[in-house]
DNA sequence: TATTGTTATACTCTATAACTATA
DNA sequence: TATAGTTATAGAGTATAACAATA
């Protein structure tokens, strides 16, 4: 029969509880970033979605939606919609995939080119972690991307 | 005439697809993380909106919708379909508050009691927050703080 | 058979406004 | 006038399944 250890445990260790906190904080924080991001570049008649897949598109040069897709995290369903919005826009387009019929080559156009800049200009002011300095930042994108894994 | 300082800054300082890639890393760990809780909580036949909610009237004892909004940052009409749920499961009661009759006193039933009881039972097993040591949640939480200001 | 992209549906969360009954 | 709560609506997000065209 084991002994019993009667000692108190030295970290008391995470509480159902403090998790359930903790993912508030998180929900709290995220809907935050977004609505500052967004209410800044409403000006430029993007919303965060645009601006993310436009700075994907730059990123990467054309891609296929798939790739889009695995780059940004978004639902295949969700990107259509977003591509139809950039497209109707004339900021992206859909071209043909020379090299494979099923898929689309998606490329940012010129004026696509140039609303980005804007919205950069704008995002630039948003400062959606404007209350961490550069080092917490990293810190918290380690940490963030633990929990993404 | 001001003189052109051509030295590099000593930190680059975050762009804004710093920024946009942050967010992003924001609402995967966000979404995450709530969908980790509801997937172990669905056997309770709670989601985590009401797990939040029975764990705030625990520690809060009866308390006006108010109340409860305050303390947990959800909408006044978000609240009022939570409770609706809560009271069709018998897990929750509105009362009026003899104090004010414009208040309802919502009080957790013995069921809600130990519905929440295991409910906590089960949701310890989602360690949401696993990937991170006690003290980096607690960094977590610090930083998050900040953000959620 | 598997993959790319499309369409449709459902549900959650946020946000807002209009409304009631009280204070 | 302001506050507590209700109702309704709109928009964003995730998630899923079914489908067409192509690999």
């Amino acid at each position: 029969m084991k002994q019993e250890d009667t000692r108190p445990e030295p970290t008391p260790g995470p509480t159902v509880a403090d998790d359930e906190a903790l993912g508030r904080l998180l929900a709290s924080a995220h809907f935050r970033c977004r609505s500052l991001f967004d209410e800044v570049l409403r000006q430029s008649g993007l919303e965060s979605r645009h601006f993310s897949v436009l700075l994907a598109l730059r990123r990467l040069g054309p891609a296929s939606q798939r790739r889009l897709i695995d780059s940004l995290g978004v639902e295949k369903s969700a990107m259509v919609r977003i591509l139809d919005e950039l497209e109707r826009q004339g900021l992206a387009e859909r071209r043909p995939d020379p090299r494979d019929r099923r898929a689309h080559a998606v490329h940012l156009t010129d004026g696509g080119r140039e609303r980005l800049a804007d919205a950069e200009e704008l995002a630039a002011g948003a400062q959606p972690f404007g209350a961490l300095t550069a080092s917490e930042r990293r810190q918290l994108a380690t940490l963030l991307g633990r929990l993404a894994g």
